[in-house]
DNA sequence: CAGTATCCGGATGGATACTG
DNA sequence: CAGTATCCATCCGGATACTG
Protein backbone atom coordinates (compact mmCIF):
# COMPACT_ATOMS: atom_id res chain seq x y z
CA UNK A 1 0.00 0.00 0.00
CA UNK A 2 2.55 2.24 1.00
CA UNK A 3 6.17 2.59 -0.63
CA UNK A 4 9.47 2.86 1.69
CA UNK A 5 9.65 6.23 0.61
CA UNK A 6 7.36 8.80 3.21
CA UNK A 7 8.47 12.18 1.40
CA UNK A 8 5.95 14.45 0.83
CA UNK A 9 5.36 14.05 -2.63
CA UNK A 10 4.91 10.35 -2.47
CA UNK A 11 2.84 10.53 0.55
CA UNK A 12 0.51 12.60 0.18
CA UNK A 13 -1.29 11.46 3.62
CA UNK A 14 1.07 13.54 5.50
CA UNK A 15 -0.69 16.11 4.43
CA UNK A 16 -4.35 14.54 5.64
CA UNK A 17 -2.32 13.81 9.18
CA UNK A 18 -0.91 17.42 9.41
CA UNK A 19 -4.49 18.80 9.53
CA UNK A 20 -5.43 16.88 12.34
CA UNK A 21 -1.86 17.21 13.67
CA UNK A 22 -2.51 20.72 14.94
CA UNK A 23 -1.76 21.47 18.56
CA UNK A 24 -5.25 21.68 19.32
CA UNK A 25 -6.92 19.72 16.58
CA UNK A 26 -7.66 16.33 18.19
CA UNK A 27 -9.18 18.36 21.22
CA UNK A 28 -11.74 20.16 19.23
CA UNK A 29 -12.55 17.29 17.53
CA UNK A 30 -13.08 15.50 20.63
CA UNK A 31 -15.20 17.46 22.52
CA UNK A 32 -17.38 17.92 19.30
CA UNK A 33 -18.12 14.50 19.33
CA UNK A 34 -18.86 14.40 23.32
CA UNK A 35 -20.91 17.52 23.02
CA UNK A 36 -22.88 16.96 19.48
CA UNK A 37 -23.45 20.92 18.82
CA UNK A 38 -21.15 23.97 20.11
CA UNK A 39 -20.98 27.72 19.49
CA UNK A 40 -17.88 29.34 19.10
CA UNK A 41 -17.60 30.80 22.82
CA UNK A 42 -18.62 27.57 24.07
CA UNK A 43 -15.60 25.62 22.51
CA UNK A 44 -13.60 28.46 23.77
CA UNK A 45 -14.77 28.43 27.24
CA UNK A 46 -14.53 24.60 27.77
CA UNK A 47 -10.85 24.71 26.08
CA UNK A 48 -9.48 27.01 29.01
CA UNK A 49 -6.54 28.19 27.33
CA UNK A 50 -6.62 28.58 23.64
CA UNK A 51 -6.80 32.17 21.74
CA UNK A 52 -9.48 32.88 19.66
CA UNK A 53 -7.28 33.46 16.59
CA UNK A 54 -6.14 29.64 17.06
CA UNK A 55 -9.98 28.80 17.59
CA UNK A 56 -10.65 30.11 14.29
CA UNK A 57 -8.12 28.89 12.25
CA UNK A 58 -7.62 25.21 13.74
CA UNK A 59 -11.84 25.47 13.21
CA UNK A 60 -11.24 27.10 9.61
CA UNK A 61 -8.90 24.09 9.15
CA UNK A 62 -11.09 21.30 10.31
CA UNK A 63 -13.88 22.91 7.87
CA UNK A 64 -11.73 22.93 4.73
CA UNK A 65 -11.10 19.32 5.16
CA UNK A 66 -14.84 18.58 5.84
CA UNK A 67 -14.35 17.37 9.24
CA UNK A 68 -16.27 20.21 10.68
CA UNK A 69 -19.44 21.83 9.87
CA UNK A 70 -20.11 25.55 10.55
CA UNK A 71 -23.53 26.92 10.75
CA UNK A 72 -24.30 30.73 10.82
CA UNK A 73 -27.40 31.89 12.46
CA UNK A 74 -28.48 35.24 10.68
CA UNK A 75 -29.49 37.10 14.13
CA UNK A 76 -28.31 39.98 16.72
CA UNK A 77 -26.26 38.79 18.23
CA UNK A 78 -24.98 35.87 15.90
CA UNK A 79 -24.68 32.87 16.90
CA UNK A 80 -22.54 30.19 14.67
CA UNK A 81 -22.44 26.10 15.36
CA UNK A 82 -19.90 23.79 15.14
CA UNK A 83 -20.27 20.25 15.13
CA UNK A 84 -18.93 17.26 13.14
CA UNK A 85 -19.84 16.14 10.05
CA UNK A 86 -20.18 12.30 9.18
CA UNK A 87 -16.28 12.74 7.82
CA UNK A 88 -15.61 13.79 10.92
CA UNK A 89 -17.73 11.08 13.25
CA UNK A 90 -15.79 8.44 11.13
CA UNK A 91 -13.15 9.70 12.10
CA UNK A 92 -13.60 10.24 15.70
CA UNK A 93 -13.01 6.33 17.07
CA UNK A 94 -9.78 7.21 16.10
CA UNK A 95 -9.18 9.93 18.10
CA UNK A 96 -10.83 8.71 21.17
CA UNK A 97 -8.46 5.33 20.53
CA UNK A 98 -5.05 7.73 20.79
CA UNK A 99 -6.62 9.60 23.84
CA UNK A 100 -7.41 6.47 25.57
CA UNK A 101 -4.42 5.55 25.19
CA UNK A 102 -2.95 8.54 26.37
CA UNK A 103 -4.75 8.57 29.49
CA UNK A 104 -4.11 4.64 30.34
CA UNK A 105 -0.23 5.51 29.43
CA UNK A 106 0.37 8.92 31.51
CA UNK A 107 1.84 7.95 34.60
CA UNK A 108 4.04 5.21 33.10
CA UNK A 109 5.15 8.35 30.37
CA UNK A 110 5.74 10.55 33.18
CA UNK A 111 7.97 8.43 35.00
CA UNK A 112 9.88 7.65 32.01
CA UNK A 113 10.40 11.50 31.11
CA UNK A 114 11.40 11.79 34.43
CA UNK A 115 14.21 9.16 34.46
CA UNK A 116 15.87 9.73 31.04
CA UNK A 117 16.65 13.46 32.42
CA UNK A 118 18.57 12.01 34.90
CA UNK A 119 20.49 9.90 32.92
CA UNK A 120 21.92 12.62 31.22
CA UNK B 1 -13.11 10.26 33.32
CA UNK B 2 -12.41 13.53 31.52
CA UNK B 3 -13.94 16.77 33.11
CA UNK B 4 -15.38 19.35 30.89
CA UNK B 5 -12.32 21.68 31.53
CA UNK B 6 -9.26 20.93 28.89
CA UNK B 7 -6.98 23.15 29.47
CA UNK B 8 -3.61 22.13 30.36
CA UNK B 9 -3.25 21.82 34.09
CA UNK B 10 -6.97 20.37 34.02
CA UNK B 11 -6.31 17.72 31.65
CA UNK B 12 -2.32 16.75 31.43
CA UNK B 13 -3.32 14.26 28.56
CA UNK B 14 -2.35 16.92 26.10
CA UNK B 15 1.37 16.43 27.02
CA UNK B 16 1.58 12.82 25.90
CA UNK B 17 -0.36 13.78 22.92
CA UNK B 18 1.78 16.72 22.04
CA UNK B 19 4.82 14.64 21.99
CA UNK B 20 3.30 11.96 19.17
CA UNK B 21 1.85 15.10 17.98
CA UNK B 22 4.79 16.58 16.04
CA UNK B 23 5.10 16.80 12.97
CA UNK B 24 7.57 13.55 12.38
CA UNK B 25 6.44 11.40 15.16
CA UNK B 26 3.63 9.60 14.08
CA UNK B 27 5.73 8.48 10.51
CA UNK B 28 8.60 7.48 12.62
CA UNK B 29 6.94 5.26 14.78
CA UNK B 30 4.55 3.96 11.35
CA UNK B 31 7.79 2.75 9.38
CA UNK B 32 9.85 1.73 12.87
CA UNK B 33 6.31 -0.80 13.54
CA UNK B 34 6.64 -2.08 9.95
CA UNK B 35 10.86 -2.79 9.86
CA UNK B 36 11.29 -3.45 13.33
CA UNK B 37 15.15 -2.32 13.89
CA UNK B 38 16.66 -0.07 11.99
CA UNK B 39 19.71 2.70 12.28
CA UNK B 40 19.58 6.46 12.26
CA UNK B 41 20.81 7.01 8.61
CA UNK B 42 18.14 4.64 7.24
CA UNK B 43 15.23 6.02 8.92
CA UNK B 44 16.39 9.23 7.91
CA UNK B 45 16.65 7.79 4.06
CA UNK B 46 13.22 6.53 4.39
CA UNK B 47 11.65 9.62 5.46
CA UNK B 48 13.49 11.61 2.36
CA UNK B 49 13.03 14.99 3.36
CA UNK B 50 13.67 15.20 7.43
CA UNK B 51 16.41 17.21 8.41
CA UNK B 52 19.22 15.52 10.80
CA UNK B 53 18.31 17.62 12.93
CA UNK B 54 14.73 17.21 13.55
CA UNK B 55 15.30 13.46 13.05
CA UNK B 56 17.70 13.56 16.15
CA UNK B 57 15.10 15.77 18.17
CA UNK B 58 12.32 13.69 17.30
CA UNK B 59 13.55 10.55 18.39
CA UNK B 60 14.58 11.97 21.72
CA UNK B 61 11.39 12.75 22.73
CA UNK B 62 10.22 9.33 21.42
CA UNK B 63 13.02 8.19 23.49
CA UNK B 64 12.26 10.22 26.71
CA UNK B 65 8.82 8.95 26.69
CA UNK B 66 9.78 5.04 26.51
CA UNK B 67 8.19 5.02 23.22
CA UNK B 68 11.15 4.01 21.27
CA UNK B 69 14.70 2.67 22.22
CA UNK B 70 18.05 3.52 21.38
CA UNK B 71 20.99 0.81 21.27
CA UNK B 72 24.75 2.17 20.93
CA UNK B 73 27.14 -0.09 19.42
CA UNK B 74 30.96 1.02 20.41
CA UNK B 75 32.08 0.74 17.38
CA UNK B 76 33.87 2.43 14.36
CA UNK B 77 31.97 3.79 12.56
CA UNK B 78 29.31 4.14 15.26
CA UNK B 79 26.10 2.12 14.75
CA UNK B 80 22.49 3.40 16.95
CA UNK B 81 19.68 1.08 16.90
CA UNK B 82 15.98 2.11 16.85
CA UNK B 83 13.30 0.06 18.12
CA UNK B 84 10.30 0.68 19.20
CA UNK B 85 9.75 -0.35 23.34
CA UNK B 86 6.81 -2.48 24.32
CA UNK B 87 4.82 0.63 25.13
CA UNK B 88 5.64 1.97 21.35
CA UNK B 89 4.33 -1.37 20.05
CA UNK B 90 1.03 -0.71 22.53
CA UNK B 91 0.73 2.99 19.95
CA UNK B 92 1.55 1.42 17.06
CA UNK B 93 -2.43 0.05 16.37
CA UNK B 94 -3.78 3.48 16.67
CA UNK B 95 -1.11 5.46 14.98
CA UNK B 96 -1.72 2.67 12.22
CA UNK B 97 -5.38 3.25 12.35
CA UNK B 98 -4.77 7.29 12.25
CA UNK B 99 -2.81 6.71 8.90
CA UNK B 100 -5.38 3.95 7.38
CA UNK B 101 -8.00 6.55 8.26
CA UNK B 102 -6.23 9.16 5.63
CA UNK B 103 -5.06 6.69 3.38
CA UNK B 104 -9.13 5.96 3.31
CA UNK B 105 -10.14 9.47 2.77
CA UNK B 106 -7.66 11.34 1.12
CA UNK B 107 -9.40 11.78 -1.98
CA UNK B 108 -12.70 12.85 -0.57
CA UNK B 109 -10.55 15.67 1.68
CA UNK B 110 -8.51 16.57 -1.15
CA UNK B 111 -11.95 17.35 -2.86
CA UNK B 112 -13.37 19.19 0.20
CA UNK B 113 -9.93 21.51 0.25
CA UNK B 114 -10.40 22.39 -3.27
CA UNK B 115 -14.17 23.50 -2.91
CA UNK B 116 -13.56 25.10 0.34
CA UNK B 117 -11.40 27.31 -1.38
CA UNK B 118 -13.87 28.03 -4.23
CA UNK B 119 -16.31 29.45 -2.05
CA UNK B 120 -14.77 32.25 -0.12
C1' DC C 1 28.17 6.93 10.82
C1' DA C 2 25.67 9.48 13.94
C1' DG C 3 25.47 12.91 15.70
C1' DT C 4 26.31 18.31 17.85
C1' DA C 5 26.69 23.45 17.21
C1' DT C 6 25.41 27.54 15.15
C1' DC C 7 22.99 30.63 12.40
C1' DC C 8 18.92 32.34 10.47
C1' DG C 9 14.31 33.02 8.01
C1' DG C 10 9.69 31.98 8.37
C1' DA C 11 5.87 30.13 10.64
C1' DT C 12 3.36 29.85 14.96
C1' DG C 13 0.80 31.62 18.41
C1' DG C 14 -0.46 35.17 22.08
C1' DA C 15 -2.28 39.95 23.27
C1' DT C 16 -4.82 43.64 22.08
C1' DA C 17 -7.99 46.47 19.64
C1' DC C 18 -11.61 46.83 16.58
C1' DT C 19 -16.20 45.41 13.82
C1' DG C 20 -20.75 43.52 11.77
C1' DC D 1 -21.31 37.03 19.95
C1' DA D 2 -18.12 35.72 16.74
C1' DG D 3 -15.13 36.97 14.63
C1' DT D 4 -10.98 40.06 11.87
C1' DA D 5 -6.71 42.88 11.92
C1' DT D 6 -2.45 43.97 13.61
C1' DC D 7 1.65 43.71 16.11
C1' DC D 8 5.11 41.17 18.18
C1' DA D 9 7.91 37.45 20.68
C1' DT D 10 9.00 32.88 20.45
C1' DC D 11 9.75 28.58 18.45
C1' DC D 12 10.30 25.57 14.63
C1' DG D 13 12.95 23.79 11.37
C1' DG D 14 16.35 23.96 7.43
C1' DA D 15 21.27 24.67 5.90
C1' DT D 16 25.80 24.37 6.92
C1' DA D 17 29.90 23.19 9.28
C1' DC D 18 32.20 20.49 12.51
C1' DT D 19 33.38 16.09 15.70
C1' DG D 20 34.13 11.39 18.11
Amino acid sequence: MRTNNLSKGVCPVRSVLDGIGGKWSILILDILGEKGTMRFGEINKVLGDISQKMLTSTLRLLEADGIVSRKMYAEIPPRVEYELTELGRDLLPNIRNLIAWGHKNIEVIQRNRESFKKNI
